[in-house]
DNA sequence: ATTTATTATCGTAATATTGCAATATGTAAA
DNA sequence: TTTACATATTGCAATATTACGATAATAAAT
C-alpha cells in the first residue's frame, strides 16, 4: 500500500525511524559532509558540488531542516546552511541509545 | 522519477545511506527491539506483536537480513532470529564516525 | 524600475516502498 | 503420507519518494 501504519508505533520508534528515514539518502549524506567542510554552505556550491539539479537540492536541504539538524541563515542574497550542533549532538544521543539499549538486552 | 542517482556518490556515501535506510522504518526499529527483549526470537510472535501481516514482517526481516543486522537459524519448524552483534556494532561505529566527522569540520 | 542572481515552490513523470492476500515451501507430528 | 504449523515468496494495489523543468519569490546591483 505504501502507507506506512505510525499509529501502530510507539512516538519513540516512530521519532528513531524518522531520524533514520532523513539520513538515509546518498544526496543528503553528501550535504552534510560537504556543509561541514566549508567555512560557510552555499545552495548553489552544493549544485555544481553533488551534480543533481538545483530544485532537488533545495528539496533534500528542507528535509534536513525539518528534523531540524540544518539551520540557514539569510546572507545577502544567498542562504548560509549549517549544521545545528545540538540537534546533531541529541540525535547522535538518540541513535546511540537505540544501539546501546537493543545490543544490552539481546540474546 | 523516483530513481537515486547512486552513481554520483562515493561507495561510502552510498552505504552509509543504507544502513540509515533500512533503520528508517518503525516497523523495523521495533522488531530489532523486541528481539533483543526475548531470549529467542520468532517470527510469529513479531506478528501477534508489531500487528502486520505476516508477509509483511517477513519482509521487513528479510531487509534487516540483507544488511546482516539479523541472523536466523532454523529451530525446528520455526525460525529463531537473531541480532548479529558483530555487524551490529560495525554498523554503530561506522554511524558514529560519520556524525563524529561531520561535526568536528563544522563551521 | 529593471536586471541579475539565488533559492523556494509547483507540477509532473518515473521509480520505490509498504502492506496484504494467496500461494508455495519447508518441517515436524500424527 | 497426510495433516498441521511456520515462514518465504509472489503478485498486486496504494502511497511515497526522487528528480527535474518551469516558475515564483526574494534581494542586491545597475
Amino acid at each position: 500500500m505504501g502507507l506506512t501504519k505510525s499509529q501502530i508505533y510507539t512516538d519513540r520508534q516512530n521519532d528513531l525511524a524518522q531520524f533514520f528515514k532523513v539520513l538515509g539518502h546518498p544526496a543528503r549524506v553528501a550535504i552534510l559532509q560537504y556543509i561541514s567542510q566549508q567555512e560557510a554552505c552555499i545552495c548553489n556550491d552544493l549544485v555544481e558540488e553533488i551534480g543533481l539539479a538545483q530544485a532537488t537540492i533545495s528539496q533534500h536541504l528542507k528535509e534536513l531542516k525539518s528534523l531540524g539538524l540544518l539551520k540557514g541563515e539569510i546572507e545577502g542574497k544567498r542562504m548560509c546552511y549549517c549544521i545545528d550542533m545540538v540537534r546533531w549532538n541529541d540525535i547522535q544521543n538518540q541513535l546511540n541509545s537505540f544501539f546501546n539499549t537493543t545490543k544490552s538486552n539481546c540474546c
